[in-house]
DNA sequence: ATCAATTATATTGTGCACAATTTATTTTGG
DNA sequence: CCAAAATAAATTGTGCACAATATAATTGAT
């Protein structure tokens, strides 16, 4: 049969295909927030850091927790400061270095969010051991990927 | 705690973080090919349909397939176009329908990417089972969510 | 037969991803 | 101390994704 290259068959389409799934049904919490999922991922990682108050964060350490490199950063953070979520500061320390800070903006946003994301689990409760068998995959696939 | 919006507690983090690191691995074949993934996901429903022996595809039913529409696709397509590994042609019985075919450039890529994904498969042999699991469970999930 | 609704593609504009290179700063080994 | 290596961001350039809109061909109901 030879169906080794069926679309259907690829775990990597499933997975392109579930990702951009997700994203579209986190739409309308971005459209509500003003924002784009990357910037949405940005301030879950800073929205954290402020609770363990690590922050702020250089950008870096951002980019090590998202897999993201300055080339992406550099102007996604740009965008978020001119929308007054973040604000961007050089280290006095070390000057190499940005240092990234949510602003009251960037964190009047969290509660919002939390709210959202309940809304948007809702549908998916009854699946609740489902997702998390699916997290628990997904973690070891990405452990066998290297990280 | 309230770590609802902790990053690593996010499935949608783990489907995009998995997705990209997957396309990454792919990257020594695609510069081989000299095609990009997305462009790489099209030739694989063009290889098929070419054994199914339903070439030409519309623009149309191909994103149908990718869930992608003409504004990623129209410009992708042009890009093949230029490589020669696809050609564009709008139908005669339906002139808004444009007839994506492979090319003989196009249907050459095959065996070496069939090779390739034999490769890349590889080191992933002994967790056979794991990825089956996983592949399913994201089914599961994508229908969930609606398809 | 005609025109309103539908369908297929293209266009425009924004914002990622990421490779490759550049610039500036800090660290380190001799 | 100093030059070389390492590190952190920024820049440049290409190619998706996708929303919104436009254009053109076809269908369908009257």
């Amino acid at each position: 049969m030879s169906d080794a290259l069926h679309l259907n068959n690829q775990l990597c389409f499933k997975l392109y295909t579930a990702s951009r799934l997700v994203v579209r049904g986190y739409q309308p919490m971005l459209k509500e927030l003003r924002i784009t999922y990357p910037q949405y991922l940005v301030l879950m990682v800073l929205w954290q850091a402020h609770e363990e108050a690590s922050l702020p964060l250089s950008l870096k350490a951002l980019g090590d927790k998202l897999h993201l490199d300055s080339g992406t950063l550099t102007p996604l953070l740009k965008r978020m400061q001119q929308l007054e979520l973040i604000s961007r500061v050089r280290s006095e320390i070390d000057e190499r270095q940005l240092k990234i800070d949510l602003t009251a903006g960037g964190l009047e946003l969290k509660p919002k969010a939390e709210s959202w994301r309940a809304k948007l689990r809702e549908p998916l409760l009854c699946h609740e051991q489902q997702l998390r068998e699916l997290a628990s995959q997904l973690d070891d696939f990405i452990a066998l990927l290297g990280e």
